[in-house]
DNA sequence: TCCTTGACGGAGA
DNA sequence: ATCTCCGCCAAGG
């Protein structure tokens, strides 16, 4: 049997996430079998090639905030992804209350 | 090999 | 709401 690697289940629950919505670390973390692995998370997302389909900018932190430095491109590129696809963030925040996805 | 560093998070205080 | 501690573990130095 080929097995997954952490990073591939992590890969397979982010593909999932709706457009519009977002999960967290920790979320993608318990959604894949591996509780308490959101550091692997972000590391498996950090591996991503530049050109990857999969939507990472639907992964925030438990606070509801993208976990990049607020002032790096990075930042900002992620922002402005959610705000493309209607996710307002006020004060530098989600509203879980709205955007949380519940698979 | 040991130590530090992360796209993190939950439990306490 | 804030802060510290700790779990977890791959990568680099």
């Amino acid at each position: 049997m080929l097995e997954l690697t952490d990073a591939q289940r992590f890969w397979q629950i982010i593909a999932q996430i709706p457009r519009g919505k977002v999960a967290t670390y920790g979320q993608v973390a318990t959604l894949a079998g591996k509780p308490r692995m959101a550091r692997a998370v972000g590391r498996a997302l950090s591996k991503l090639p530049e050109e990857t389909q999969l939507p990472w900018h639907r992964v925030v932190n438990a606070q509801g905030r993208i976990s990049f430095p607020i002032d790096s491109d990075a930042y900002k590129e992620q922002r402005n992804r959610l705000v493309q696809e209607g996710i307002v963030m006020s004060d530098g925040r989600v509203n879980f209350k709205q955007y949380r996805w519940n698979p």
